[in-house]
RNA sequence: GAUCCCGUAGCUCAGCUGGCAGAGCAUCUGACUUUUAAUCAGAGGGUCCCAGGUUCGAGCCCUGGCGGGAUCACCA
């Protein structure tokens, strides 16, 4: 099996030969940094960081390390950039300045862009005003054998920016190197997760774990992912919710849980689903929805802060305030706004009818409360941009909410809405385990009539709210979701890391499946 | 799963009505000791996604496939 490579990786493998050669290493162990980029362009100082009038000796001295990302060679000096965590700054090196004969044979000829290297120098501003440092010891630290795409920018505009989506999501190593709009989406997204956990830990919740591998699968309307374990040798799930777990732990005596998590739902793809994803669900005891709409506001209002100094976001076209307080409007007025259309109470004849006239296609299987929802996804969610509560939940699309206190047929639900797609999803739990227990026959049925997102009965879980669990307020967040909104990010695959995709055909597996093929 | 769009050098992209595969950057050779999309002179680099078909001739047209994107469906 050969590996074709192209003239620049055979080139890149000559020079490592060479540098061995030379009795320099290509890949040494470590390297003393001192400094960083931005802190050195951010701390530089003209006055105080002359040279010293007398000795001539240099003031601000850093060891620094990144990847050569440009150069500019002029005879016996030349400049390039250096890109470490925090950003980039210009290495100046002259020939007279390296050990004998370093700058022509190892600089020159046998360092590329893309190589990691280490520089130990002073920091200076040169004559075009650019502070920089001035190089007195190069060391190559890691020789990369491909060739790294090269970007230029001046003036903020952007030359050759590395835009193939398949490349980037594919080798988003290469895409994290080159496109610093996506180190800092990620960066926004560890501060967000880590300004919800410190929101919640400052609240005296407790961070729990539960079980990703599950007998039985429950939390959320999902088909999910199979497996088996061999030595039990019992069928798993993974889970699609944390919720079940979490809530058997508010029986167990935590006032206040969550959880910070993989999801895996076995679903299509799209800008707005990955097969894994992140959910955040915390349980309350003793509180309800309302209040749970409150602490929602507060957290998100928090983080959109936290990341952007004000509690305000600019999401594509829109701005969108997360200020408090957010409109709260029950499920039914708000179709009631958009439609005319008052559906509360309707029998299920009446609501096909309607939403038919509306335009929507509508089917036998589909129940009162599928009805009501499609006709709130087409006609009201998209138009709420700005964050909203909607409240009020017919009964039979939640069968793990808590009945509404005064308006039958409804449950104490809410989600929040922003940007025309829900961020959060949250209820006064369901604690009842009689109701709770009928609720999941409901399901059954709906899963026996052929479907598969319905829940199963799960007995452990009847069996702890047996023993009674508080009242109880629950929340999902869903962590991609709102860190779209907080990146102004138009698919969930540029807030993961590595999104899901098909797999890539190597060469090797190209040949191997060619032969394959006669077997079969 | 359906529809539409895309796939050309390491990267970004041109490529006319079907007529010798191109540019910039990167790479290589040479010049240049404060440049900055460095500059100047020269050179090399291609499975035009894959497999068929039409044609004297296919990057371009047709069929099928693979991969990606967008929209829809599905779905919180």
């Amino acid at each position: 099996m050969s590996i074709t490579r192209t003239e620049q990786e055979l080139r890149r493998r000559e020079e490592r030969a060479a540098l061995e050669e030379a009795g320099i290493e290509a890949y040494p162990h470590s390297w003393e940094v001192t400094a960083r980029s931005a802190t050195i362009l951010e701390t530089f100082d003209d006055e105080q960081h002359q040279p010293d009038e007398e000795t001539g000796e240099a003031r601000y001295r850093v060891s620094i390390a990144g990847r050569m990302m440009s150069r500019r060679i002029m005879g016996k000096a030349s400049f390039f950039h250096l890109q470490d965590s925090e950003g980039q700054i210009q290495v100046y090196v002259r020939r007279d300045d390296l050990p004998e004969g370093f700058y022509n044979t190892v600089f020159k000829r046998l360092l590329d862009i893309g190589d990691i290297v280490g520089v130990e120098g002073y920091v200076f501003r040169t004559r075009m005003g650019e502070i920089s440092v001035h190089a007195e010891r190069l060391v190559l630290l890691a020789k990369a054998l491909r060739p790294l795409p090269v970007v230029k920018e001046q003036d903020g505009q952007v030359y050759n920016e590395v835009t193939d989506k398949e490349f980037r999501y594919r080798q988003r190593y290469v895409d994290l190197v080159v496109n610093p709009k996506v180190r800092e989406t990620f960066r926004q997204r560890a501060k967000l997760i880590s300004g919800i956990r410190s929101f919640l830990d400052e609240r005296g919740y407790l961070e729990v774990e539960t079980p990703a591998l599950q007998p039985i699968y429950g939390g959320a309307a999902a088909r999910p992912f199979t497996t088996h374990h061999n030595a039990l040798d019992m069928p798993l799930f993974l889970r699609i919710a944390d919720e079940l777990y979490l809530k058997r732990l508010v029986v167990g005596g935590f006032d206040g849980v969550y959880e910070i998590a993989k999801d895996f739902r076995n679903e299509g793809l799209s800008r707005f689903h990955n097969p894994e994803f992140t959910m955040m669900e915390l349980y309350v005891a003793y509180r309800e929805y309302g209040w749970m709409m409150d602490l929602v506001e507060e957290m998100v209002e928090h983080v959109a802060t936290l990341l952007h100094g004000k509690p305000e976001v600019q999401y594509g076209e829109h701005t969108i305030s997360f200020k408090r307080p957010w409109k709260r409007v029950p499920i039914f007025e708000a179709i009631r706004k958009r439609t005319g259309h008052d559906l509360y109470g309707l029998p299920r004849e009446d609501l096909a009818r309607i939403g038919k006239d509306l335009g929507l296609e509508i089917d036998s299987s589909m129940g009162s409360g599928k009805i009501i929802d499609e006709i709130f996804g087409e006609f009201v969610e998209p138009n709420l941009i700005q964050p909203t509560f909607i409240t009020d939940y017919p009964v039979e699309l939640s069968p793990l909410a808590k009945r509404h206190r005064s308006t039958p047929g409804l449950v104490e639900r809410f989600e929040a809405i922003v940007g025309g797609k829900e961020i959060c999803n949250a209820f006064s739990e369901l604690n009842d385990p009689d109701d709770q227990r009928s609720r999941f026959e409901a399901q059954d049925r709906l899963h026996a009539a052929g479907d598969d997102e319905a829940m199963a009965i799960d007995e452990d879980y009847l069996r702890a709210l047996e023993y009674g669990m508080p009242p109880t307020a629950g929340l999902g967040v869903g962590i991609d979701r709102l860190t779209m909104l907080m990146t102004n990010s138009a698919s969930i695959r540029d807030v993961i890391l590595f999104p899901l995709l098909r797999p890539e055909k190597t060469e090797s597996e190209e040949s191997t499946s060619d032969e394959s093929v006669g077997d079969s």
